[in-house]
DNA sequence: TATTGTTATACTCTATAACTATA
DNA sequence: TATAGTTATAGAGTATAACAATA
């Protein structure tokens, strides 16, 4: 429990390197977050639906629903909604497991593909827009940063 | 309309530097979104009402409802739902204005100062778990890129 | 008895639109 | 006529709980 001064009780966060960081960061992360549904609202896809491709783009194998919610750490309720939406967008298939018939793979169609492609070159335009205030080697030390700082793609939260 | 390659329609973003950083700060902002949902929760306060705190502690003079929504980038609706959150935990004290009776300005209470001491705390805390895998010199690097990056506190959308 | 996916329900955050009181 | 704030309503995203089918 540390002390925290006057100007931290206004809103400021002081000179605490960390506490500084803290509000850098939180702030880069909000920035991205309107960015990134600005971004793919024009293609049609929520925040939810546009992980949940590229979950299933990533995995090397199909992925059942619940495959589907343990990466995405949601609960499988939430994983049918969002299915259920891009099924009816005709951007995944349901398929019957073959051995377990309470199980259902979930497959990409050609046109979520196309969609994976257009979202991707989007995030890539926008990302370069705003990294245009860096330099060459100055992008390159803050990928180096960031590389450490966030952990693995273990899962598909993102 | 560039070119993406097989590596990226897998989810694999290539090569591409931009492409790359564009990952890693999505990735980032994602993280530090949930780890900071985790934070607030014990507190009892949800992002929004969070920061709804955060924009009236910044304030050097009262704020309307108006104002706030100015500020956080939300519609008046919206402020009325977290102002009448944050009322019943008694967070937030609505006066009448005295020149224009159909403004409302809001306050904060003592007990809203100490809330946003532990939150700022917590994060502090939190971030430095998070920067500990940076030595001073890099977090100090950071900062100075996230700097540049990030459009300045003109408002209060964190 | 445990697992997969669904239905039913609810809560948070945000939005649009219509309304009231006031200016 | 314009502004401040509210009520009414809706939709996205997520959660819990109960349930049916299957293992």
């Amino acid at each position: 429990m540390g002390h925290v001064d006057q100007a931290q009780l206004d809103g400021n966060d002081g000179e605490d390197p960390v506490s500084v960081l803290a509000e850098l960061l939180a702030r880069t992360a909000r920035a991205i977050h309107f960015e990134s549904r600005r971004l793919l609202a024009p293609l049609g896809l929520t925040p939810a639906a546009a992980r949940t491709l590229r979950t299933l783009a990533r995995s090397e194998e199909p992925l059942r629903m619940v495959d589907i919610a343990e990466r995405m750490h949601v609960v499988p309720r939430t994983v049918t909604t969002v299915i259920d939406a891009l099924e009816a967008e005709q951007l995944i298939e349901r398929r019957a497991a073959p051995n377990d018939r309470r199980s259902t793979y979930v497959h990409l169609t050609p046109l979520a593909h196309e969609r994976l492609r257009l979202m991707l070159e989007a995030r890539r335009d926008a990302a370069g827009q705003l990294l245009a205030a860096l330099e060459p080697d100055e992008q390159e030390q803050l990928r180096g940063l960031l590389e450490r700082l966030v952990p693995p793609v273990d899962d598909c939260r993102r």
